[in-house]
DNA sequence: AAATATTTTTAGACTAATCTAAAAATTGTA
DNA sequence: TACAATTTTTAGATTAGTCTAAAAATATTT
């Protein structure tokens, strides 16, 4: 298989995420936001990457990923999230932490060392933040969740996964003791500021607040 | 920490394999050699180690590391040999099949990551080849050993190391069942050809060839 | 629809790492 | 010691990825 450059694998990553969560073609603008890099950059590393057959790209019109595109971007996040898992699970780093490492694992070539990781780690379907995890086709698992701020007061579900996946947020949420799998109850919610009071795991209350609720998936059951 | 690149780092693992080979400055040459590149790339790269102080540079008079990249050197060598024992043991890859994975892998930025993945790996001192693995601070574990060839009849050892690293070569190992820790008894050598015949695990019995008995190293009993 | 604002591209330049060819320094040998 | 062979360095060019500033295209507002 033909190599890339890290540099254009994360770029591939950066059309990739932009264009899921906005389901249509990327602008060189977004792309510089998401990079952290110069629109000129940005024009540069397209006109390239178009060349290689790894975007459809029209000037002023956007790019969209080929499938060619597609496939690397999806083998970048599987791998991403195996390393994450590994790091999560084996080495006992906490879920704040692995995020850079794998940033940097990711970009490593064997399709072998990707096979056997995954075999190794029990082919998990899922990542230490409830993001799924593509198979070696690029198929991901979906799952049907809400926001937990979408759940009415009565409601229960499980956390599944986080939409924020800061470390600040992450931390915030291990302080106070939610982890992946915890069963949440809405005990009540509160007009004033949209805050929610949560059962969790049957045990303790807590407050969340407004933003917090905004930022959890929850499976409902 | 300071970081350098990936090529940066690999040139400064070229000169720590010919200083330690020859135990004297390295020289313009021999690492192009060891690199596969050509003198003038060196000349340029080497004025820009000395700059970063990770060289002892004199125009026609070869190189040594300071001890700045002698530190950096050690620790590439570490990161290597772990992520090598890791490949071996917890996914089962051969060795002579880990080489090229470990050599992506080392260059991964994160002395937390090392830290736990010495750990996970139960703080091994030896490779899947028997080299070494030096320590945090750069120390490694020495281990008297001589050549087989360096054996008389009658005397045995065990295998603690290898001084060819090719997969031909690793691959043969396997093939007629030298491991790692297998007892060699010299049972008769022939000059004609200097081959050896051995008694390995005091059970079956073969001949090595001169090159053979030349690269595989013994602890003597 | 014209004027204005925004986005995107082009132009030109910089750095790291590389190359080939030629010049300079060192080493080996007669 | 001087000539030849070898090694090393310099000079000048190339490619990937980046930048700023300016020009061009598109989108928005009046």
């Amino acid at each position: 298989m033909e190599n890339f450059s890290q540099t254009e694998e994360n770029y591939l990553k950066a059309i990739f995420k932009l264009s899921e969560r906005e389901d249509k073609p990327a602008s060189t603008n977004a792309i510089a936001g998401e990079m952290s890099t110069s629109a000129a950059s940005v024009t540069d590393m397209l006109r390239r990457l178009a060349e290689k057959g790894l975007i459809h790209y029209e000037k002023y019109r956007g790019v969209a990923l080929t499938e060619k595109g597609n496939k690397l971007a999806t083998g970048l996040i599987r791998k991403h999230r195996l390393w994450e898992v590994f790091l999560l699970e084996k080495l006992r780093f906490s879920w704040d932490e692995v995020h850079d490492m794998a940033e940097q694992l990711e970009h490593i070539q064997s399709p072998e060392l990707v096979e056997r990781l995954d075999e190794y780690l029990g082919r998990p379907k899922f990542d230490p933040h409830g993001d799924p995890i593509p198979d070696a086709d690029g198929n991901f698992t979906f799952r049907k969740q809400v926001f937990l701020s979408a759940l009415n007061p009565g409601e229960s579900g499980a956390v599944v996964g986080v939409n924020d996946h800061s470390p600040a947020f992450l931390q915030y949420l291990d302080r106070i003791g939610i982890k992946l799998g915890a069963h949440l109850r809405i005990a009540e919610r509160f007009d004033y500021d949209e805050s929610v009071r949560v059962l969790m795991d049957d045990a303790n209350e807590q407050v969340l607040s407004k933003k917090v609720s905004q930022n959890l998936f929850i499976q409902k059951f």
